[in-house]
DNA sequence: CTTGACCGCGTACCATACTACGGGATGTAC
DNA sequence: GTACATCCCGTAGTATGGTACGCGGTCAAG
């Protein structure tokens, strides 16, 4: 199989090849092989395959679902190291799910008092009138904490 | 009125002592009084009243509210600045409603696929039946890069 | 055999929001 | 007058996820 360096990689990932180098001293991604034919000096170039393309697009969508790099990380070892039962992922899953559940309550609340500023604001025009800074700055939703 | 000092504030906001430096510092807390009776020599106790306690409180509200301590200082600046136009506010809280939309739809995604491969996985047990990693690892969700 | 593109590595920087540490100056109480 | 708490400030570290810079080595083409 042709192979290629970081640069082609990047390219194809979608990524710059300071985030490969990155995601590789992350644990991320591997050592990959290096080409140091002629000389013997630096320690080579890096080269991948197809494979470290489709990795980065695994690490990409994972990000997408909200895991972050350490977690992603985990899932490798997880997974790398012989995972077999669901259970070991299971969990790592519903704890991502309740974060994101909370999180999203966070914003629907969020959204709703925004929305309701908004809608005030929209129908008065001026700050007296609409109570934009009482509603964004007083204690109206101080209740909370 | 009686006034306190930064220890005293920062439990009745309930943040700690460097948090309220670190907002004076970032300018959202405007430089308080500073007593210095006796001795004439470091810049004296930073003095505080209940104003700044409601302060703290409206910083925590916007960060509920989602946002950033450089939007909130700019919301003060705003403020105080003499805004008296709605539409001053109105352009920041329509972005900052759009940033929530667009994170919450990231989120019911997220959600979404992890709830799909939860439910597999709940119904097989093993890898290898509810294809757990296929789901979470292979291109299947690598269509919408 | 030189030029230009690419690579390696280390370091520093960006933004976000804090938290921790430590020396030295106060302030209060006994 | 001496502990002990609190304060000051600057600096650095944590966690997150990268980006940027620049020196020097390497490589393929002409």
């Amino acid at each position: 199989m042709k192979s290629f360096l970081i640069g082609e990689l990047a390219k194809r990932a979608g990524v710059n090849k300071e985030t490969v180098r990155y995601y590789e001293s992350r644990g991320l991604l591997g050592e990959p092989n290096r080409r140091s034919s002629d000389s013997v000096s630096g320690p080579g170039y890096r080269e991948y395959t197809e494979e470290a393309v489709i990795q980065i697009k695994i690490i990409k969508q994972l990000k997408q679902l909200s895991f972050r790099l350490r977690e992603i990380k985990l899932l490798f070892e997880l997974y790398g190291g012989g995972a077999r039962a669901c259970d070991d992922f299971t969990g790592d899953i519903r704890s991502k799910i309740a974060e994101i559940d909370e999180e999203t309550t966070r914003l629907a609340k969020a959204r709703k008092s925004l929305g309701e500023v908004l809608a005030r604001c929209e129908s008065a025009g001026f700050i007296e009138a609409c109570g934009v800074i009482d509603r964004l700055m007083r204690d109206e939703f101080l209740n909370d904490e």
